[in-house]
DNA sequence: CTTCTGACA
DNA sequence: TGTCAGGA
């Protein structure tokens, strides 16, 4: 049994530079889309970010819907709804 | 790894 | 406007 030998693992964490690979883009970038809310990874006791696969999924969508010509406030705008839809969703259909 | 600034399409 | 590159 892998009993995650780093507690991180089991988290499913990656760092920024792991994070930019998967989505295919730099570390810049990802920092952009944070500080316009379109992601919003765990900051460690460093200060260093920790993109969850939650959040490494959400930056492929926004690259999605920046390939779509949206722009990062757009983005951000659909990123509110579908939260905001998918948390209705959760909390119960009626 | 973080943050900021400069330049380019 | 968004991305890339360099420096502290």
């Amino acid at each position: 049994m892998v009993q995650s030998p780093d507690p991180e693992r089991a988290r499913g964490v990656f760092g920024i530079t792991v994070a930019a690979e998967l989505v295919g883009t730099g570390v810049q970038n990802l920092r952009a889309y944070e500080a316009r809310g379109l992601v919003e990874p765990v900051r460690t006791e460093g200060g260093t970010r920790r993109y969850s696969a939650e959040d490494v999924d959400r930056l492929r969508r926004i690259t999605a819907l920046l390939d779509a010509g949206l722009n990062l406030a757009g983005i951000a705008m659909v990123m509110d709804l579908q939260d905001e839809n998918d948390r209705l969703r959760r909390a119960g259909p009626g």
